[in-house]
DNA sequence: CAAATATAATTGATATATCAATTATATAAA
DNA sequence: TTTATATAATTGATATATCAATTATATTTG
């Protein structure tokens, strides 16, 4: 059987360039803010405009598993940029809440952010966007469908 | 400032694509295969294609920096699928081998991996690839050289 | 209602990711 | 040739990824 390498897939472009983007962002957000990962940023983005979220429904808006979750927002419970309570309407999920001091970290980041995804799309156009979307759209369905 | 949140852009998109289809992709694998990663697969199949390549060119081919390339090599000798050699001519660098019991499992590779391949890609023309390629292509640049 | 099932989160074990520091060897420059 | 610099690999520390098992609470069903 002769295998293309996997260097020389598509999978192998997509995950290429998704690395760098990560490495570009995360080099622009450590330059502004200490101690502080996309992921980490993400989350505080996605509580601050759904505040109502639970661990789980956050996990999944950042592609990590429970129990990844659970140990990252440990994490960021003990650098207090978010706090933990308990849900009195269903105990077992626990209420997150982002405190004083990771709000003023999230004032910080959509300036950076904004910047990331502005220099890593220029020269793209919209019309291309859609079809990458399209695309790897495709890409997604047949891998979950099948 | 009105950010869209990292769930309504590109990126999410990528990601989202990519991340599917390592989970299919490993699924696939394990069914057939115990104890296998699609990394430490594709390491055998770069490795079996080029004999010499060494731990830091291995790692830039799968996207790994070297102390993870170290540690992953670890648990692939301790399975005893590929086994280090002080090469003469550099000692700095180690000559990686595939064992016998290495390319058994390497036989049993290359169709999961077409099946993989071509399932994701089903329905998706070569004129969607190159356009994928490229715009894909474009984004890790503006990332790279900035 | 009581038992069975489902859900959210945690924990343990192991592997991998990442950064900084270190070791050993090779190569370049004074 | 000695010194300085560069390279390949390792190690330590900490975070994250992943799977399986567990705990606590809710919901469904008989």
């Amino acid at each position: 059987m002769n295998l293309p390498l996997p260097s020389e897939t598509i999978f192998h472009v997509i995950e290429s360039t998704i690395k760098e983007y990560r490495k570009f962002a995360q080099k622009n957000i450590s330059e502004q803010i200490q101690d502080m990962t996309i992921d980490q940023g993400l989350v505080l983005l996605f509580l601050n405009k759904h505040p109502n979220l639970n661990q789980k429904e956050i996990a999944e808006l950042v592609f990590k598993d429970n129990a990844s979750m659970t140990r990252m927002i440990n994490t960021m419970v003990q650098k207090k940029h978010i706090k933990r309570s308990i849900n009195p309407k269903d105990r077992r999920r626990y209420k997150i809440e982002i405190t004083n001091k990771g709000k003023e970290v999230l004032e910080t980041l959509p300036p950076i952010i904004h910047h990331n995804r502005n220099l890593s799309l220029k020269g793209i156009t919209k019309n291309e966007l859609n079809q990458l979307e399209i695309i790897l759209g495709k890409i997604r369905t047949n891998c979950t469908k099948t």
